[in-house]
DNA sequence: GTTTTTTGTTTAATCGATTAAACATACATT
DNA sequence: AATGTATGTTTAATCGATTAAACAAAAAAC
């Protein structure tokens, strides 16, 4: 980077005046510190033929303000976080934030790592989709007085500003729908978990079932580690279609559970929804494109993501504002994967 | 962030010597910089104690390097740039360096916008993949003499380092790989754009009808805009089919348009491979899970994104070497989209 | 016992911007 | 004429680190 960049001294010089003429002309601030009018109009004219830009590093070194947002999320090529990364990024832009991002792979290390390189960076605040086992980071940042939200996923037992899913409820709808669809040995594959979220999801769905007198049977419901779900999950499903209460639909927790557990049943030659119906969490495109499009929880993610800027943006105002905690309502989009059974006719 | 952050000048303070010593110590000068053994062990306690985080800000503006790339990209989240920028991201952080991400949605003007914005907080260097149009952009860098690797795609008359794909010789295998299976109307659909790459595309697809005395009809091809594939594909598709030359098999330049078109093939009632077979560029979970299974031009993104890094920090150790100028094969991975027609055998 | 060298440490400029405070005029008021 | 008030501009400290150069004291050389 050669052509050295032109700085306010620079600009000075050719002008024949003291920097801080320039730096209040160029901030708008002729006004208040009452530059004179040709000065100023000469200053102006002087930065644009040098086509002038500032340092932001100078600027947030003496501010203590970088206009940078940290986002925290397991991993940008999961589609799921990539949508959340890509509206993230669009609202920062128009409130003129930056936006870097890390994933953390679902790991509390790697989550420590990012939030250590990020503070370096001097970022003004954090969107946290959140790892297990990482509440002592989330203290970390509360008693350092970092603003941050987290994001889809929070700490009932920590009092944060959050915006994340009904997940209980998402849950709960999606098996009461199966319920009404007719079906009655409902599984459900989610993430060995002890995060919230998941946590919830299965307690929605155990609620669906017991709240329509289907009792649970303990092989229904599989727990999945993050590392292994391609082994589990067909450990899993395999199970649970030979135990002698063999599911007639299942409910993924999420899009890669999802993914990964149809594939397994197209292995399988089982046909959606007759031999075994389907519901997921999270959208996209393989759900539709699939012989038999998918019925999915819908989350509000353009709304997920947009609160969640703002509400950071709101609190690097006014840092001393009440804890917003949000809990946006999902909805259930019913497709063919699960549509009532024949026999309900 | 109250609990104000501890600065070398603390820790300086602290040790009652100067700020010079610690900076030394804390940089592993001692030894060059012959710094007492005893202080320096004081120093090396105390920050730790204090537990002292260097203000990249600071280091940076001294410097003049952020330790920071700028990565331009269409859209994150599109899965192939949500890869992308994982495997750039992951080999960034090894080498010490953090990403920030920008999507130009394909536009010339966001394009502009994210350079400007990234140039301001003087990143280091750049990775793009470009947009159509925005040959000026490149210029302006090349004239800045800011450090960049083009993705993906390339401008071929501007001299340039670049890794991308050789989309002509794979468009080319796609096309004969068709041709061997029996397929005779071959139809591409491509975006209407002057990128090179994409040109290739088509240039390679029409090389291999050549090659195998299929003469070229016009009606087989279509360039969709950006803004309008939808429609644009179904017309597209329509029109292919209504053709005197119905198409019985079809190419898709981009998994985004892959998506589009086999969700309008799926409302038609078509069956792949039968009525129509599909080949399609860049892979993705949704290819994998389609009731027949697509045929895909495997492109090697580990090694195309993991080449631009190794590159780009090449360049900004030693800026004056000679330019890196990469294409990387792609390989077709067939499947039952593109099974050969029952009639050959 | 000087002079030189080595060892250890501090001083102060620097990166590029911001901004309170000081300074210098011109103009108005009494 | 003396004082007060606008108006316009500069000075210099500051943000937090780095580092060449200056300095001081102890050790080695002659």
């Amino acid at each position: 980077m050669n052509k050295k960049k032109v700085s306010l001294k620079d600009i000075a010089e050719k002008a024949q005046v003291s920097t801080a003429l320039v730096s209040y002309v160029l901030n708008g601030k002729e006004k208040e510190s009452r530059v004179g009018h040709e000065i100023a109009v000469k200053i102006k004219q002087i930065a644009k033929e040098l086509n002038y830009q500032p340092n932001y590093l100078a600027k947030s070194l003496r501010s203590g303000k970088t206009q940078t947002i940290g986002l925290i999320i397991a991993d940008i090529s999961n589609p799921f976080f990539a949508n959340i990364a890509r509206i993230v990024e669009d609202e920062a832009k128009k409130n003129g934030y930056t936006v870097i991002i890390g994933s953390s792979d679902e790991t509390a290390e790697k989550s420590w790592d990012l939030i250590t390189v990020f503070l370096n960076r001097q970022v003004d605040g954090f969107i946290i989709v959140s790892s297990e086992n990482t509440e002592e980071q989330i203290q970390y940042l509360l008693e350092r007085n970092v603003p941050f939200v987290l994001l889809d996923r929070h700490f009932p037992e920590i009092p944060t500003d959050f915006v994340s899913l009904n997940s209980f409820k998402a849950a709960y709808d999606a098996g009461s729908h199966l319920v009404r669809g007719g079906y009655k040995n409902i599984g459900l594959i989610a993430y060995k978990s002890q995060l919230f979220h998941m946590q919830e999801r299965i307690r929605g769905y155990r609620f669906s079932l017991e709240d329509n007198q289907i009792p649970f049977r303990p092989e229904w419901l599989k727990e999945v580690g993050f590392n292994t779900i391609e082994e589990e999950i067909k450990v899993g499903i395999d199970d649970m279609l030979a135990s002698g209460f063999a599911v007639d639909a299942l409910i993924f927790a999420t899009y890669r559970l999802a993914i990964t557990g149809l594939k397994y049943i197209n292995s399988l030659g089982l046909k959606v929804p007759d031999d075994l119906a389907i519901v997921s969490f999270g959208q996209a495109e393989a759900f539709d494109l699939y012989y038999c499009p998918i019925t999915y929880v819908l989350q509000p993610m353009e709304e997920l993501g947009k609160t969640a800027v703002e509400i950071l943006i709101q609190k690097l105002k006014k840092p001393d504002s009440n804890k917003k905690q949000i809990l946006m309502e999902a909805k259930l989009m019913a497709r063919n994967s699960s549509r009532p059974k024949a026999s309900v006719f």
